[in-house]
DNA sequence: CTGAAAGCGCTAACAG
DNA sequence: CTGTTAGCGCTTTCAG
């Protein structure tokens, strides 16, 4: 297997200087003959050259890379559906513009020793977090003064911060949304499930809840649990259902919960939705195993991803964010369980 | 925000020569002493130096980072578990040795055009391929030929290609063991329902389930569907069951299709297990959405990817790969739906 | 033990 | 229109 050819290599094969090769693969259009271009692009296919982006980068201080830290205490940290979509989104993206995305899933606190921070010769970073609520604040400083461009994802945002945008769905208001649609039944209590694991959303879920559920009206309780195992959230919903009186409405934080919780009710003999309503949040494609169909509302992870993709290729084009923030309003999935 | 100091400016600082900053960075035990070494710390702590991979890797010709190409049809390439598992494990492993992992979804016929073919500076390339399987042996040899080892993932060697590992689970006898397990109901008649789209395991699988069932004891049909759907899985069992006698069993290719096979079966009156026993492929943490729990074998994506990751960095230090191939074994689970 | 110098592959002024 | 040249930041001989 030989070397790869390097600029040199055609330069001379071609009878022509390396400048002018790189005028060629960098397709400037003034300052080389048709001809001598189409000698250079026949030697080009030839050798099979292609150009190597570190040289390329070195000189212009660009990388075409971007890097993604997925701060989570899960070794599998790439297990919820919603980073999955979020990565893929945001791939994609960049991908079809010519760049690349370094992945680097990081263990809360081991932000500032991961080699993504020390060492990465990256254009922009990415930060998606979940893990302690207090971190936040730690790692998007941290991250920011790194001196490059920074987006974060589903933060609300932090003023003092520049150079940095904030993308999220609003959550906040996905839940108002569902909420109004549970007071139908006019609940007297409801059980929200919650995951033990901090994850931006929930907060904001738990606001949009309560903002309409008139705590004189309704008595809410939170309840925490693993949610990635399934009878973990049926233990926890059975525990509440031998503790206190029957809920009215159970809401999980995501529809696997929501699902579980179906399964718990049913096999203390209640019937969704006529003597518990169900919902849950997210609306990815295995919510449809749920019997009845779920009221959810959809996540667009896979946007959020995307858009943040579109945002930094034009912060990088520009020289600076055209939006301190972006927003993305949700839609309510109607189903049979409330 | 000034840009980032480079080795100079801590060499100038320090009052040293840059060649002994970079003895000091790279932590080379010989030709410093300690007081010069002590100063040059102080100052890049000072000064906030980090080196330029860049720099390093041009010289060095390493670049410290492994590509990953996703063949998928689907733009939302990670979708499925495995992958993601997958990609997860080698993730880790490469950042905790140093490394880091480009991602790229790419569609299939698309791979040649992929800039992570093209132009990526990496040291190292991973593959994990669906789509059509014709592609397989065009997009191995298209990555062999780029002149970086190559892992592969869940395909069965190509004994031309070198420089290239092929790691794999034991997706054959996964299914041969579960195809045991699934004779003890001395079954006339099964249903195998498949995704429309090309995974490599799938053919695996289907030969280990062939080598048990004997034809003349045992029909066997194949049933395409869109895997994704949870309708449309259900409406192909409901087909079947229109269509032909009553099957013994139905394995679906993985725990999703299993699922909603028992929801479409319960829907036309039939019990799990007594009238018909279901199998699915995966154990991927939702598959305990199942009820009754689900007869099925376990993945083990996310060590396929570790071990990728090890395999290839062994690699790259080592200067070849130890084996041609890897293959990891698979265990049964247990569940009550055979 | 330390520093000078060459060069990794490429681009961008500038001169011819 | 084309070539020469000077680096981008770093590592690595090789002399001192």
């Amino acid at each position: 297997m030989s070397p790869r050819p390097t600029i040199h290599a055609v330069a001379a094969r071609a009878g022509v200087s390396t400048a002018t090769v790189s005028k060629v693969v960098n397709r400037i259009p003034s300052g080389v003959s048709a001809a001598t271009r189409a000698r250079v692009e026949a030697v080009i296919k030839e050798l099979g050259y292609r150009p190597n982006r570190l040289g390329r980068s070195l000189r212009t201080l660009r990388n075409y890379r971007i890097g993604l830290a997925i701060v989570d205490p899960s070794p599998r940290f790439l297990a919820d559906p919603f980073t999955t979509n979020l990565v893929a989104g945001l791939a994609n993206h960049l991908n079809s513009r010519g760049f690349g995305l370094l992945l680097h899933g990081i263990q809360p606190g081991q932000l500032e020793a991961s080699f993504l921070v020390r060492e990465s010769e990256v254009d922009a970073l990415c930060l998606s977090l979940s893990g302690a609520e207090q971190q936040q604040q730690t790692a998007t400083r941290l991250l920011s003064n790194l001196g490059h461009p920074v987006v974060i994802f589903q933060q609300r945002p932090d003023p003092s911060l520049t150079d940095v945008c904030f993308i999220r769905q609003d959550d906040r208001e996905g839940a108002r949304m569902l909420a109004c649609e549970m007071m139908k039944r006019q609940p007297k209590r409801a059980l929200m499930i919650i995951p033990d694991v901090y994850w931006p959303a929930v907060g904001e879920r738990v606001g949009g809840i309560r903002a309409v559920l008139d705590p004189e009206e309704v008595k809410l309780d939170l309840v925490e649990c693993d949610e990635t195992r399934s009878e973990a959230i049926v233990a926890a919903v059975e525990a509440y259902l031998d503790r206190e009186e029957k809920p009215d409405l159970i809401i999980g934080q995501n529809d696997q919960i929501a699902i579980a919780a179906i399964h718990a009710l049913r096999g203390r003999g209640l019937r969704v939705p006529e003597d518990v309503g169900v919902a849950g949040f997210n609306a990815f494609p295995f919510m449809d195993f749920a019997d009845p169909s779920l009221a959810t509302v959809r996540s667009r992870a896979y946007e959020i991803g995307q858009i943040g993709g579109e945002i930094i290729l034009d912060r990088l084009e520009t020289g600076q964010f055209r939006e301190r923030e972006h927003v993305l309003p949700l839609q309510l999935v109607a189903g049979r369980s409330i």
